[in-house]
DNA sequence: ACCTGTGGCTGATCAC
DNA sequence: GTGATCAGCCAC
């Protein structure tokens, strides 16, 4: 096969060209801005058009209207948004030449080929307007063994700097990566050279590097945090602070910052050295080599963190019309609407305008039990909704070509293949095939989610409804069936179901016959598998529950026990009382509840321990509702999280200015409430005696026990 | 401006 | 006080 070389990056030039750089340097080619509308009489007037044409099959946007350059194209988006007349456009020139042309960067290329540069500074001050407020380290490492520190001691910022463009210059790395790089060191590094008439000529034509005016947002989860957007020509920017949190999406993480997230992964190596935040200036002062070792670590860091965090958007961009910076920020709908998008169009065939939002039912769930239960099984439906669609050719009306099925399909087949050629690998192979079906897996997922997204141009709700009622349909069958053989069921939720082993179904073979029995009942297509055993679960309500695994480890489920938000010290205290009331131990778990009440009444927690963490959102600062937050988080930006304790005047306040003023009776209330997470477990009288409510300054209460 | 979906629990707030 | 509503977080 006359493999192409892998495209590292591709840029627009002079408006009219794009400049494709690979391992052998650049080439260009020309390019045509261009844009979707319904009907080519709303361009009638627009100039730099070099061409419309007509697109075939069912869509509403069915001209293709080119332009002669960028220019032009963003004169004719501007008069179009302006007149409000409908049309479909990707406002980067890079995705547009890769949509319609159908290449993909780093094709054939592993992640590891990627060269991938660290960078980390070390500053005086937070701000980098401040006079005070020199750059005194810059830190950078690559991917080929580099580390270098551009020491401030003899140095001038302007001079740090210069040397900072030669080696990047000299390295030449595709990417850029650091902690933090877009909202902290990029940004200060501008306001720096700036103010000593320095250039940061970091692009791969010599550019310089461009920070974004105002902010642009990124996607993790349901959220879409702003952050302060920066491009380097030629090059692609990833910051570990974004990528972590989309990564984290579940939610393990306590904080992002980096020696945190190093710690909770894993990723620790031998031999480190700390310095806090607020001691640099002190640490550069007194002990300059402390802070040198403290700044290498740190993009050695970087580096490691990388591997693990961005990987997956890396053989993204290998199937997507995107940069790998783009790739790594955008969400999963907006990539399947340009994976559709660029096959419609390449066959010449017009896109529908997305279908007003309407509301459909998602998946069924069910408690059916609460309390303490041994011998439990987990089994859920493999890949249900994706199943669904493929088994039941359920896709978009608006899908004419049918694109939407195969593409799934296909992406289902070379997920199993990646898979497949994972269990046999190890080490670095291994990671490569991981990397590959995980990128696979986040997509094939987002496929049901699509029908139903507003903005998606192939978006149907009666596809979305039929998927879901499917799947309640499929999962109460399941159930039921496995009722019919004796199992007792504890909890159903959309693909999965958690039941009591029927008597004399004892070994984890013979649950796996029983599951395999009711599989063989359910449609063709769908099966159900043996997904977990555990000697015990206490389940509570609804998503709420804790499992006991084979290995005695427990794991907490649900926002009620492992919110992100509550008490380090109510979170401790409720798995300190699951293990205690998996294990029987009741009178345990009140001496537990009533030894944290002591503590509180008497002043003895650390105010990290008993703060709240609350994320701030831009509906913190507009509603009224939430002015008490709003008080605690001033000068806090939009996505940060912050701790925050109510104070004995009822007030929020940020834990800085913590002053021994918290709200005992609010602090023991909460206690109560987290105990009370266990309540379904218990008869009334019970619960009232081993939990009571205690009042602040009620030590007598408490003598009662 | 480039946001995949629904269901469920908790805590805060407000109208009644 | 209590029911409705919202915001945030989590399960899937």
């Amino acid at each position: 096969m006359n493999r192409e070389e892998g495209i590292l990056a591709v840029e627009l030039t002079g408006g009219s060209r794009v400049r494709l750089y690979t391992a052998s340097g650049p080439r260009e080619e020309a390019f045509e801005p261009w844009l979707l509308v319904e009907s080519p009489e709303v361009c009638a007037d627009m100039s730099g058009i070099t061409s419309v044409s007509g697109l075939k099959g069912g869509g509403e946007f069915r001209h293709l209207v080119r332009f002669r350059a960028w220019s032009e194209f963003l004169n004719a988006r501007d008069r179009l948004a302006n007149d409000r007349v409908p049309h479909f456009r990707l406002n980067s020139p890079v995705q547009q030449y890769l949509l319609l042309t159908g290449k993909t960067l780093f094709r054939g290329m592993r992640y590891v080929d990627l060269r991938r540069m660290q960078l980390d500074i070390e500053t005086l001050s937070l701000d980098p307007a401040d006079p005070e407020g020199r750059i005194v380290l810059i830190t950078i490492s690559d991917t080929a063994g580099f580390e270098e520190v551009i020491d401030g001691q003899g140095l001038s910022e302007a001079e740090m700097l210069g040397r900072l463009n030669r080696i990047i210059a000299e390295r030449d790395p595709t990417i850029l990566e650091g902690h933090n790089l877009f909202d902290f060191d990029l940004p200060y590094l501008n306001v720096r050279a700036m103010a000593c008439g320095a250039r940061l000529t970091w692009g791969r034509d010599g550019s310089d590097l461009r920070l974004h005016e105002g902010t642009r947002r990124f996607k993790v989860g349901a959220k879409n945090p702003p952050y302060r957007a920066a491009y380097v020509y030629g090059r692609h920017i990833l910051d570990t602070y974004q990528q972590v949190q989309r990564y984290d999406v579940g939610g393990r993480l306590e904080s992002y910052g980096l020696k945190n997230v190093v710690r909770d992964l894993g990723l620790e190596r031998e031999g480190r050295t700390f310095v806090a935040g607020g001691d640099i200036r002190e640490v550069w002062r007194t002990d300059p080599e402390r802070l040198i070792a403290y700044a290498l670590d740190d993009v050695r860091d970087v580096r490691a963190l990388s591997e693990v965090v961005t990987p997956t958007e890396f053989y993204q961009t290998q199937i997507l019309p995107y940069t790998f910076q783009e790739a790594a920020l955008s969400g999963t709908g907006e990539k399947i609407n340009v994976l559709l998008i660029g096959v419609y169009l390449r066959r010449g065939l017009a896109i529908p305008r997305p279908r007003p939002s309407q509301d459909f039912p998602g998946g069924y769930t069910e408690l059916r039990a609460a309390g303490l239960f041994q011998r439990v099984v987990k089994a859920d439906v493999e890949s249900l909704y994706p199943s669904i669609m493929l088994t039941y050719k359920i896709r978009p009306i608006t899908d004419t070509e049918d694109v939407f099925l195969p593409m799934l399909e296909r992406l289902t087949k070379r997920r199993l293949e990646a898979k497949a050629q994972m269990k046999g690998a190890s080490g670095s192979e291994r990671a490569y095939w991981d990397g590959l079906q995980g990128s696979y897996k986040v997509l094939i997922n987002s496929f049901y989610g699509y029908l139903g997204y507003g903005q998606a141009s192939f978006n149907d709700y009666d596809a979305a409804r039929q998927v879901t009622e499917r799947g309640q349909e499929i999962v109460l069958k399941a159930v039921g069936l496995l009722e019919a053989r004796g199992a007792k069921i504890l909890e159903v939720d959309t693909d999965g179901v958690y039941f009591v082993a029927p008597p004399g179904v004892d070994e984890e073979a013979a649950e796996r016959d029983l599951v395999e029995e009711v599989s063989g009942a359910l449609p063709e297509g769908i099966h159900l598998s043996h997904d977990g055993r555990y000697p015990g679960m206490i389940s509570l309500k609804a998503k709420n529950y804790v499992l006991l695994d084979p290995d005695g480890r427990l794991v907490l489920k649900g926002s009620s026990l492992r919110s992100r938000r509550d008490e380090r010290a109510f979170r401790d205290l409720i798995s300190q009382m699951a293990r205690l009331l998996i294990d029987g131990k009741e009178e345990e778990a009140g001496r537990a509840y009533r030894a944290l009440g002591e503590r509180i009444q008497a002043g003895a927690l650390d105010i990290r321990d008993f703060c709240r963490w609350e994320s701030i959102t831009e509906k913190t600062f507009s509603n009224p509702h939430l002015k008490r937050l709003a008080e605690a988080a001033e000068g806090k930006a939009v996505g940060q999280r912050v701790a925050v304790y109510q104070r004995r005047d009822g007030s929020l306040a940020a834990v800085e200015d913590y002053a021994g003023d918290e709200d005992q009776d609010y602090l023991l209330r909460r206690l109560h409430d987290s105990a009370s997470r266990f309540r379904e477990m218990f008869r009334e009288e019970a619960f009232r005696r081993l939990f009571p409510l205690i009042r602040a300054g009620a030590k007598e209460q408490l003598s009662l026990f």
